[in-house]
DNA sequence: TAAGATTGAGCAATCAATCTTC
DNA sequence: GAAGATTGATTGCTCAATCTTA
C-alpha cells in the first residue's frame, strides 16, 4: 500500500475538531455548556495521550496499571479497582492484556487464597518508566497553558463535582 | 432467581468509589493532580447519567444523537461527527442503534447522491423529548452545587485546554 | 483527488453473573 | 453471607480501509 493512500486514508479518517470555543448550540445554558466541554475535553485529551502511548507499544489504561504498580508495590486487583474508581471488570482486563505482553506477573497472595497480587516484571519496570515519562510530559504539554492558580481551581472545583456525583450514586 | 441475590450481585458489581477529595498519591504535583480529577468526573459523569437514561432505554451517546436532530433538523452523518468532534465510525454505529430502535431514518440527500439525511421518526422525537428532560435534570443536579460565577470559570478554562488540544492535534 | 458513508478490528468501560475462599 | 477474582454480553470510542459519488 503506497504511503500516500495511508495519508489520504489517515485524513479521511480524522477527527473533525475545528471547534474552538463554544459548540454548536448557543441557546444552551451554562449547565448544558459546562457539561458538554468537559466531555470535549475528555476525549480529545484522550485521543492525544493515547496516540503518544502508541508510539510505545502502550495504552492509557495499562499505562495506568503499571505507574501504579511500579510506585506502590505488588498489589491486588481490587485495590487498583478502589483507587481507579472503576469497575472489577475494567481492571481485570487492562491485566490480562499487561500479562499478555508479560509485563506483570499474577501471584498468589500467602495471607489470602482468594486474592492474587499484581507485580512487574523487569519489561514491565522499564515500559513503567517510559509510560510515565511520555505521561508527565504529556500533562505539562496540555496544562502547562494554565498557571498554578487556575490548575488549583480546577482541582478545586471538579473535586466538589466528584464529592456531588459520589452522593448521586456515581 | 431471588431478588436478594440480585442485590448482593450488584453490590459485588459496584465501582467502588468512596474517594473523596485526593486520590491515591499524596506526591503527585498539580499536573497529575487536575488530569485525574477530570478524567474522575467524565467517568463518574458518565456512570451516573448512563443509569438515568437506561431507565428508558436510552443511552447517552444515542440521546446527543437524538438531541440534536430534534433540535437543527435533518443533518447528515458528518454534521453530527463535526459537532461532536468524533470519528465518523462512532456516529455510524450511534444512527445504527436509533436505526434499529426505529428512532431515526437514513434518508438520501437529494442534493448530493454520497449523503443521507438523518430525520426523526415519531418515536425518535417523543424519546427526544424525554432524553431532553432527563439530560437537563441531570446537569442541573450535578452542576447546581456550583453557582454561575463558578461555572463560567469552568467553562472558560476547560476552553482554554480544549484550544490546546486542538493544537496537539487532539 | 477528495468528501460522505460504511465496515472491520481492537480497546476500555459498564452491568450482571459465577466460582472460590474468608 | 461477603469479599476477591474472573467471565459473558454490550456499548462507545478510535484507527484503518473501502466503496460510491462530487
Amino acid at each position: 500500500v503506497p504511503e500516500s493512500h495511508k495519508a489520504a486514508c489517515r485524513k479521511a479518517n480524522a477527527v473533525a475538531s475545528p471547534l474552538i470555543v463554544v459548540p454548536q448550540d448557543e441557546n444552551a445554558s451554562d449547565f448544558e455548556q459546562v457539561s458538554e466541554v468537559l466531555r470535549d475535553f475528555y476525549l480529545r485529551s484522550l485521543r492525544v495521550i493515547e496516540r503518544t502511548l502508541a508510539s510505545s507499544g502502550m495504552s492509557a489504561a495499562r499505562a495506568r496499571v503499571l505507574m501504579t504498580v511500579a510506585k506502590l508495590g505488588p498489589l491486588r486487583s481490587t485495590d487498583l479497582a478502589t483507587m481507579f474508581s472503576q469497575a472489577p471488570r475494567t481492571v481485570t482486563e487492562a491485566i490480562d492484556g499487561l500479562e499478555r505482553e508479560k509485563l506483570v506477573r499474577r501471584d498468589p497472595d500467602p495471607e489470602d487464597r482468594r486474592a492474587k497480587k499484581i507485580s512487574l516484571t523487569d519489561d514491565g519496570a522499564k515500559m513503567a518508566e517510559v509510560a510515565d515519562a511520555l505521561f508527565r510530559s504529556h500533562v505539562r504539554r496540555v496544562f502547562g497553558v494554565l498557571d498554578d492558580d487556575e490548575r488549583g481551581d480546577i482541582i478545586r472545583l471538579i473535586n466538589r463535582l466528584n464529592e456531588r456525583l459520589v452522593e448521586l450514586g456515581g
